[in-house]
DNA sequence: ACTGTCGGCCTTACGACGTAAGATAACCAT
DNA sequence: ATGGTTATCTTACGTCGTAAGGCCGACAGT
């Protein structure tokens, strides 16, 4: 039969698309088998007709995403080879934060995950081209992989993850508790206050803002620019 | 009443350090209120006297954890004042790593809290502390310590956890797959021959052994020191 | 047109989870 | 004995993932 009533029958890309648009606007603690299925207008166990079960469902969510960083990075254009390893590497890293600012669930599920992807090793495999291309050793290319950690995903990965993650952040410290702070932790209320954290670009997290990103990511590039050849 | 038969009375550290070797023990996917009430000879909702709720269950957890850091870094002993920033740090971060060797669990349970506890902000106090002394502005400090991430509890955050998180990896990869890799990935095929990983040191999962988190570790620092001052 | 096969979805049910509400038993002070 | 406090247990609810099997429309062969 084509549909139950008139609506648009299922499949395995339906699903997984919903599953995404599900988890942006509900947050990721909301993508459960019934509440999915609902979303589409079905019963729950019609879902295991086109996914074995939740865990294939959240491979196939990480497929998804990682799709669509290499669509953004593909955007890029591979034209240039002439062009320096590291801004090759920083223009990839950066268009993949894109997809992460749209997906802020996404760092979280994919820190989770016990299984890599088929398309992940393509992306890898595309990074170490460019290292190896630009005079890295197999050897200091690896390494090269190991000290970016997220960052080729477009994010870093925090301890005491943010709110993305479902749920509502809040800090708000009484006063007296805040004098008390200043002086049991000295240094953090000066860094604090001197800093002033004016939060107006795109965060991922607490720690994970733009500039914050970029700093860290220069300070890996750099370094190993230093190591190389 | 002191104990219902003759069992030791509960409280909330009892729970707490039998919650950490139950997740030690079984793995942190065995972490339930049911089965740690079981561990403890008691019923699950015995637990509510002495702990609010799960995630109460798992702040606590991540607190002990966190204790067991500073104690392992308060035995290097603050002495050496004269003692390089950098290799201060260091022996903190590495400190560090060994409780988490121990509790491989505790990097994807601190990464999935969004709560941080109290005595995180003691413990980065003193990292900022050293950096300042060492001639850092408050501004690079504060970018060092996004820059080191994860590294003050001595792990690096990974994308797709290993199987510390319970579960087993399996990579059994089939030799015709692995011929077909060898033209799809030419690269990362070449890198992995080159460098047979001989993963004879303590790893805390697939991109965490030892000599790497070492290897990123000097990397930003020695990063970190060329932009100080 | 009749009948069998099968793809796509639904119904029912089970066990595990976190936990709200309240009962119950041991202790202590009076 | 009595009442109150503290610690534990009992029962029950709603949610989750999912195993087992039913149902129904579409199509193929005859």
């Amino acid at each position: 039969m084509a549909a139950r009533a008139d609506r648009a029958p299922l499949s395995r890309e339906r699903v997984l698309a919903a599953a995404v648009v599900l988890a942006d606007v509900n947050g990721f603690q909301a993508l459960t088998m019934r509440r999915l299925a609902a979303e589409l207008g079905v019963e729950a166990m019609s879902l295991y007709y086109h996914l074995p079960g939740k865990e294939a469902l959240l491979d196939g969510v990480v497929e998804t995403v990682i799709a669509e960083i290499d669509v953004a990075v593909g955007r890029l254009g591979d034209r240039g080879g002439d062009e320096d390893w590291r801004t090759r590497l920083r223009r990839r890293f950066l268009a993949a934060r894109q997809v992460m600012l749209r997906h802020p669930w996404a760092p979280g599920l994919l820190g989770s995950r016990r299984t890599i992807p088929p398309g992940v090793y393509a992306y890898y495999d595309g990074i170490v081209g460019t290292l190896v291309r630009a005079g890295f050793s197999y050897h200091l290319a690896h390494r090269a992989l190991h000290a970016f950690g997220s960052m080729p995903f477009g994010f870093v990965q925090e301890i005491f993850s943010p709110a993305s993650a479902g749920g509502s952040t809040q800090v708000d410290t009484a006063e007296a508790d805040l004098a008390a702070m200043a002086n049991a932790l000295p240094h953090l209320t000066a860094m604090v206050s001197t800093e002033a954290h004016t939060a107006d670009n795109p965060a991922l997290g607490w720690c994970d803002s733009q500039v914050e990103f970029e700093f860290t990511l220069d300070l890996l590039l750099d370094g190993l620019e230093r190591l190389r050849g």
